[in-house]
DNA sequence: TTTGTTAGTTGCGTTTGCGCAAACTGAATC
DNA sequence: GATTCAGTTTGCGCAAACGCAACTAACAAA
């Protein structure tokens, strides 16, 4: 196995202010893992050996239910810790967790988790930080699925994954992984057709420029106003 | 002040195990509340300067968006903290709380949190997996809410209602607190007007029977069919 | 008892967004 | 260059759920 370097992980929020032997010993404990686009790193209720954190790439969090609808729940990209079951008092993960594009992961077993809460408590409170911001972003995503119309949502969505992972480019702000009319649909609980439907419209109005699994976001201002409900 | 007895917290998750002496020192920092019906006992971005356990009581704990639209997130139950912003790493509260019914709670001031995690292992570790069990609730919610129809929502959450707080009677299952049909359509995204036909049409078939803030569940396994989409 | 208030019911028309189906497009593969 | 495939667009009809409005029922206060 190759020596990791610590320039990794030094500056990611879970390590800043610790101490170079403390990194080099928390790095000698993960290996690196590659997840190939597509694939399936871990799933729902599986036991969770290992805990993650995404170095490259863009990681697509799902819940499946019965009918095998499935919606996503978070975008992880590169710099957050993801499958932390301990955080949350699980020993199985609580979705599944997708490589939206090829990844590069490090892992840790989960069995090291509680001596590295001990010895690192900054490690901790980040940690139980990420835990409370993605409890507090899927109440509010849920309270907008509950409040907020179709058109509402979509537009949201799209302001804050350019927001988020947005690249400037000539055209406009452009998402940075592929995203497909049923990603968008699946994150704002609707179908494809009417996600379809939508952004043909504002392509038409010149506010986004878009192909295929590509978005571009042209005139933010003018979905902001779609999405804070311009209607009234 | 009265001295208030260790009793009252001894035998709940978050304080099992812990010697005498240290339920005392505890309590001692606590301070006894009352909250009548209606009252908001903290509001969303308030400074958070206390974290409470709900002794006896239903608290409903809300989020508004901007149009005054709001959503119940979950109720709290005796026996259950809430208000606890530290443990999900913020300094303001998340959400409002509501008391649903007259309310008697313990409230410790935020400021000694870190050293009562500090100084008691199994009290933080059972906060982090309350934060933790919630946030796999939220999602869960999401997805139904993305992807189940109104009927069923309504069904599945007058089935949790009555699972978690219900009372036997003799005509069914009592929701054991104060309901409307406007708090029903708050927690599942939909109109009161629509609740309010589905549970007609319920009473009708004999399934529920229900009143002035008042639902008592009769057969819940037809209920449950209708959550588990017996449509098809 | 009367009056006011809050909660619940229900009819009717409307709209949003879904579901189905068919066609189209661009990229990858052979 | 032909073929295949996944992703996308779009038309059309329909149903679920909303919004409005009017009315009724239960409870509380005067």
């Amino acid at each position: 196995m190759n020596r990791l370097d610590i320039s990794l992980i030094r500056d990611l929020p879970p390590f800043v202010g610790m101490e170079v032997v403390d990194l080099q010993n928390i790095l000698a404990q993960a290996t690196a893992h590659r997840h190939e686009k597509g694939t399936t790193i871990f799933s729902e209720s599986e036991k969770a050996n290992y805990f993650y954190l995404l170095l490259d790439g863009h990681i697509r969090v799902v819940k499946i239910n019965q009918n095998g609808e499935q919606m996503i729940a978070r975008y992880i990209s590169a710099g957050e810790s993801y499958g932390i079951a301990k955080a949350i008092g699980r020993d199985t993960y609580p979705a599944n967790a997708v490589a939206a594009v090829d990844c590069l992961s490090l892992a840790w077993p989960t069995k090291i988790w509680d001596d590295i809460i001990l010895q690192h408590p900054n490690f901790a409170t980040n940690s139980y930080q990420t835990v409370g911001k993605r409890l507090f972003e899927t109440q509010e995503r849920m309270l907008e699925l509950a409040t907020a119309k179709v058109e509402q949502r979509v537009a949201n969505v799209i302001l804050k994954l350019a927001n988020q992972t947005g690249k400037k480019t000539e055209e406009g702000i452009l998402i940075d992984f592929p995203i497909s009319r049923q990603d968008i649909s699946e994150m704002t609980g609707t179908t494809l057709h009417t996600v379809s439907r939508l952004m043909s419209a504002w392509e038409d109005k010149g506010w986004v420029k878009s192909g295929r699994q590509k978005i571009v976001l042209v005139e933010g201002h003018k979905l902001m106003l779609v999405a804070t409900n311009a209607a009234d």
